[in-house]
DNA sequence: TTGCGTGCAAAGGTTTTGCATGGCA
DNA sequence: TGCCATGCAAAACCTTTGCACGCAA
């Protein structure tokens, strides 16, 4: 199981650790290797992050219909547990947040609602900040 | 613009309506519609959800990747406001939750972090109870 | 040497689109 | 009659899979 270390394992790491908890998709990264000369194939790079993601290095999240699933490196999965995913339906912009009241719902929907929340994997969608101010009346 | 009324939306809109707030994917529609002997062409689904949830009537969600998206009829939208998805992870069943705990943190996050979360749009994905049962040691 | 990892191309599944026909108003 | 909606098939899109070759250990 998963014992070789190979090149292209070792760049996509560390071209996703680079990233420091920004998103990419596989075309993105697909895109970045041929850029700079050191191609990855395409089935390559997907059977990495699935591993990776996996392994819990990595959160993969859905963004939308009929586009591509978004990938992000998770540097100390420990200390992600609290953290969830806002995305502005909008203008995409995705953002972190930590906070204890996200970790009282999760704790009681696992009491109360016997299910088991997996922040990492969760993505909860609406209207950021700076798009609400924008669209007070339009409201699309 | 959407003058027109037909059969097949009509139809549509009767079957989504039918459901109460269940949701289905479009292949679900197409076989349906398909068993009773009043078969409706994929791509006229497609075209009546898009257009249903532009219109506001329909919501539309993403639930895995490389999975079908799934629709669901909103009545009252105010109504649907405290209302989120649970997705299992491992037997993908979906279900419903009205809590108060989510509208607290529907608001704490509207008031603490600029954010208004759109419950219709957002699943959040764990592990249900039979699975947590059923994979307590074995994690899968 | 062993067997996992890679890369290409093809397959798989979902959604959209082009075009001719049919139906609503 | 005018124009939108429908349906089929093909295209587009993202992701997975099969297979032969390459490379890590």
């Amino acid at each position: 199981m998963n014992s070789y270390v190979t090149r292209q394992r070792e760049a996509l790491k560390d071209y996703l650790r680079s990233l420091a908890g920004e998103h990419v998709n596989a075309e993105d990264i697909v895109g970045h290797f041929a850029a700079i000369g050191e191609p990855i194939g395409r089935a390559t790079v997907y059977r990495c992050l699935s591993m990776l993601e996996r392994e819990g290095c990595v959160q993969r999240y859905v963004t939308g219909t009929h586009k591509a699933s978004c990938f992000q490196y998770i540097d100390a999965p420990e200390e992600t547990h609290e953290h969830f995913h806002l995305q502005c339906e909008r203008c995409g912009t995705l953002q972190h947040v930590e906070c204890h009241t996200l970790s009282d719902m999760e704790r009681h929907i696992r009491q109360s609602h016997g299910f088991d929340v997996n922040p990492l994997r969760t993505v909860l969608y609406g209207v950021c900040h700076d798009c609400g101010q924008a669209g007070m009346k339009g409201k699309n």
